[in-house]
DNA sequence: CTGAAAGCGCTTACAG
DNA sequence: CTGAAAGCGCTTACAG
């Protein structure tokens, strides 16, 4: 016996036949207790553990989840969710003895493509459903390629997946509340792309709170979703006739970098100017004023949706999961306007 | 024939074995001319792809390398090396039919553990070992998990392993000799953890060009990486009798919440501190004032160890890589110290 | 409750 | 240059 123990070692060992070796090690009913045992202790002896490649190719399993990130590397690096998310998925799946297979495309030309490869080489049992788009082709392409998957969030349209949400229109509806709270009537958004749901879920919160509110003006600036973009759009809000008085931001990097815009242009925060972020990221906590967000556990989220995934890949049928909402912290960077703090 | 096409529908098809098919498959030579190209294309016609299960199985290869990142989730989320490293590592990977197994685990204890299961379950062919540390233990594992790698960085013992660096110690360097050229005199340096080896690389990087400068005063602080923990050593810093004129960070995350510390306590920033970063994270492009950082290509990195680490799979013998060197960036949050400027 | 055998879909010596 | 067969290490009906 050579290199490491293969199932028939265990079996010559305990005096049975590979089957019931296998049996026993996959917990399955019809071995009697003490064979049981005898096989459990004999493997432990050798120091057995099976090969996952055979694994794989007798039970047609990949033992793996797939996770297709399709960004551009410039959002990406800013962005704190997905490190967290990962970390959330990766504590699932150690104990459940699955490995996660991580693809990073540039666009979302590659990204089908990379869907196709993963599933057509057998590399993954499913796949995590990130960043929904409107009208999202992955969800027609993963069913196509039989595969089960979990999206984040509910799809545009009727999807076979389970979804699992973290409602971020809370964080978004208590940020405008905050801030007509403070006497601000004329309140921008600085939102993501349309096409994509958590950029307009978060649009579409912001505009139903303002109108709800009051608030008088409410404009709305789209956006890629990068640093340099909300820059672009922070500018543009502020050089406008009638500049607003705070801006909701569609993520903390968007919200930075409009920080940096307002100071450089002589704009003081929060005095002049309230902002919010969102997500969260820990760099805001720090930043001189400190930045008021919309938490969201992405680590929770990564971790719920694992277990949505497994379950699902174990046959089980399941409805759509919400988990706590995200919710908007107060920090330094809101405060009552100017003219609002000013005697009349 | 139901189902995908298997190698034997191919062969069936072509009139040859199977044995045949996969010779012709995988360029080997000894297939006749005609008859390759006859198998080719009946392959071609029936979409044929190969099991990649049952390839792993036979070739004893996994077609997949491991990436373990053992990084407490603060540090990774505002970290931007990893999702670009990871970027270009995927643009090489996806031509050569290898995946990205990622594993992401919340502290060193997990770590090692991390690295047995991928080479015990065979589920990559090699790894990338990133972060290393003083007398890091990973080294001799992989090494005895008899699987090749590739490690960021020359570690500080011999190794097995072909090392892909990137020398960051020039755009520290270049970092001092800037603040000095302006007349700096007292530079702090706020430092990762000395057991890291790019932390105390920075770090002696910085005591060496603060003494070739002939800096009068070079502190370090040691840190833990983290964005709060670089606030902590910017307040410590700035709260002792003779606090410096310029504080060189190891990374962006704390040169920003060192910005806030500095913002807070009413120091001007650039008039009365100077900062600087590394990373060159986009967000410090857009911060009041930008963060003057030392720019690495992580994502260039990322490829260049994929290329080494593809090659070391293939059995080559590979002589260590250098990578172009980091390069210092000044932007805005570096000028000439105070009394310096003031007229003697 | 247990054994013997076929099968998953490839690769790889070994003959000819 | 080509074929037939064994083997990778499991799982899973099928018999008994």
């Amino acid at each position: 016996m050579r290199g490491r123990p293969t199932i028939s070692d265990v079996a010559a060992k305990a005096g049975v036949s590979k089957g019931l070796v296998s049996f026993a090690l996959n917990d399955r009913p019809g071995v009697a207790p003490e064979t049981r045992e005898r096989i459990l202790s004999a493997a432990r002896e050798l120091g057995f553990s099976p090969s996952l490649r055979a694994r794989s190719l007798s039970s047609a399993r990949a033992y793996a989840l797939g996770l297709v990130i399709a960004r551009d590397p410039d959002i990406l690096r800013g962005d704190p969710f997905f490190p967290a998310f990962i970390a959330g998925v990766e504590s699932e799946l150690a104990t459940a003895g699955l490995a996660l297979v991580l693809s990073v495309v540039p666009d979302e030309e590659s990204e089908l493509a990379a869907y196709r490869r993963l599933a057509g080489d057998g590399r993954v049992d499913g796949f995590f459903l990130t960043d929904l788009r409107a009208h999202d082709p992955r969800i027609a392409l993963v069913d196509e390629l039989r595969l089960p998957a979990v999206t984040l969030g509910h799809p545009d349209a009727p999807s076979p997946f389970p979804a699992v949400s973290m409602d971020d229109t809370a964080g978004i509806t208590s940020a405008v509340e905050h801030l007509a709270s403070l006497g601000h009537s004329r309140i921008a958004h600085v939102a993501g792309p349309g096409r994509m749901l958590h950029g307009s879920r978060r649009r579409d919160a912001f505009l139903a709170a303002a109108e709800a509110c009051g608030v008088k003006q409410a404009l709305v600036v789209e956006t890629d979703f990068t640093a340099a973009d909300g820059a672009r759009a922070t500018r543009e809000l502020l050089e406008g006739s009638d500049p607003p008085t705070a801006v909701v931001y569609s993520n903390d990097p968007m919200a930075i970098a409009g920080l940096g815009v307002a100071q450089r242009a002589g704009i003081e925060v929060p005095r002049q100017l309230s902002i919010t972020g969102f997500d969260g990221s820990e760099i805001g906590e720090h930043l001189h004023p400190s930045l008021s967000s919309v938490v969201t556990d992405a680590s929770a989220w990564g971790a719920a949706a694992a277990r949505v995934l497994l379950a699902a890949i174990d046959g089980e049928m399941l409805h759509d999961t919400e988990l706590p909402p995200a919710r908007f912290l107060a920090r330094e960077s809101t405060a009552p306007p100017e003219t609002a703090t000013s005697p009349h």
